[in-house]
DNA sequence: TTGTATTCGTGACTCATTTCACAAGGACCC
DNA sequence: GGGTCCTTGTGAAATGAGTCACGAATACAA
């Protein structure tokens, strides 16, 4: 129950947990121990115990974490328990690429609409999912109940389509533009920014660093 | 010169204050305050300062920061004095759009090739750039000097193919596949996890979590 | 030249995160 | 049932990151 106050690097390692927890549960592991949690989210044991005793006892010593309750125990953690409904705003090459990510669905997203300007796209299907006018963005977002997005539109008008999100009601906004949006309350934003990573793997290198990194 | 050991969050702001500076620099501007450095990039005046304190002594009292000097300074600390010669691997949805993203260029990774295994790509060219076998993958990264690798090849081969441009000499790998690469000697990972985020979102909504989180 | 308003540079402090070491609890074999 | 292995849970120590407050240096006006 003591879902405290959790920092953003523990819930990436948590992620890593999960995603290793649902691999083992479909392959049918009852336990896990936390070094084996450990090699896969490229932490260690240590760190892992101590990450999931922030949730109570879940492990049985001597035998490890049973795979399954840990995961769902993980997956209620981290606001799973239930798909969140998501869309996807510019459905360019970047944006249709994310339509067609099969993952979603499995990691408990459901991509329940895109949103354009071109009216070529407007009223077609991509992917199985229906291409909207940008025009409608507030209503359709209202009527659907989507709460996530994810936005790909070009730098020019990022700011302003993710003010109208927040607006709409969006929860979060997964940002793909290199934009650096405003903070809005009561909207979470993410920022997947290419070229920060790039020239982190760029210092990196130069200065010799030898460590795998975030090892994603 | 004292290149000191960066912690991964400092070299993320340093990026963001590059890319704040560029700007400045286009438009003109000639000193800028540490304040305004930091609300571009979501921290605060105090941590600008101490981040840039790390390099020497930059900035001038009561004037701010010589716009020119210090973006040169930064890109120098990054490792951006020449342009990164990178190549993308899967020229699948999401890797022909990235071919096409031309922000690349302005940050100094210049993407000369992309390699798939579509017998129908092969030989022709996306987005300008020529599209080659993968089984060609060893000799053109050695002979085009490809130090980079944006990888975007599904879950199945990534292991596979990562390993294959570190013994290729790769040194930088971004990976956008959902697949947990092991760490090499010599090569430096960086994850794109768009689950990771979408699920760090998640948490943060469902906790109630206010704040704009990494404001990218 | 003096005074005032700015803005950087930095050491001290506080807070958060990670690592360490080891006791406690359970499984398993004989 | 006793002994032996494992593996967790957790306080304490160590490390690291971020914040604060203030002195020092500069610009500018009068």
């Amino acid at each position: 129950m003591s879902t405290r106050k959790i920092s953003d690097s523990m819930v990436r390692r948590l992620s890593g947990y999960l995603r290793q927890l649902r691999f083992l549960a479909a392959e049918g592991r009852r336990v896990v121990s936390s070094q084996e949690l450990a090699d896969e989210a490229a932490t260690t044991a240590a760190q892992v115990r101590k990450d999931l005793s922030q949730f109570g006892s879940f492990g049985q010593r001597g035998r490890g974490y049973p795979v399954v309750p840990l995961r769902d125990e993980l997956v209620r953690i981290l606001g799973l328990r239930r798909p969140w409904r998501a869309c996807v705003v510019g459905a360019g090459r970047l944006g249709t690429a994310l339509l067609g990510y099969e993952d979603f669905g499995k990691r408990g997203f459901e991509i329940v609409a895109a949103f354009d300007v071109d009216p070529e796209l407007i009223g077609k299907e991509v992917e199985g999912i229906p291409v909207l006018s940008i025009e409608d963005l507030e209503s359709e977002i209202r009527t659907r109940g989507i709460e996530l997005a994810v936005l790909t539109v070009p730098h020019g008008p990022a700011r302003r389509i993710a003010d109208r999100l927040a607006e709409a009601g969006v929860r979060g906004i997964l940002n793909f533009t290199p934009t650096r949006l405003r903070a809005r309350p009561g909207v979470s934003i993410r920022g997947m920014d290419i070229a920060v990573e790039l020239e982190g793997l760029s210092y990196r290198i130069v200065t010799g660093g030898e460590p795998g990194g975030n090892g994603a």
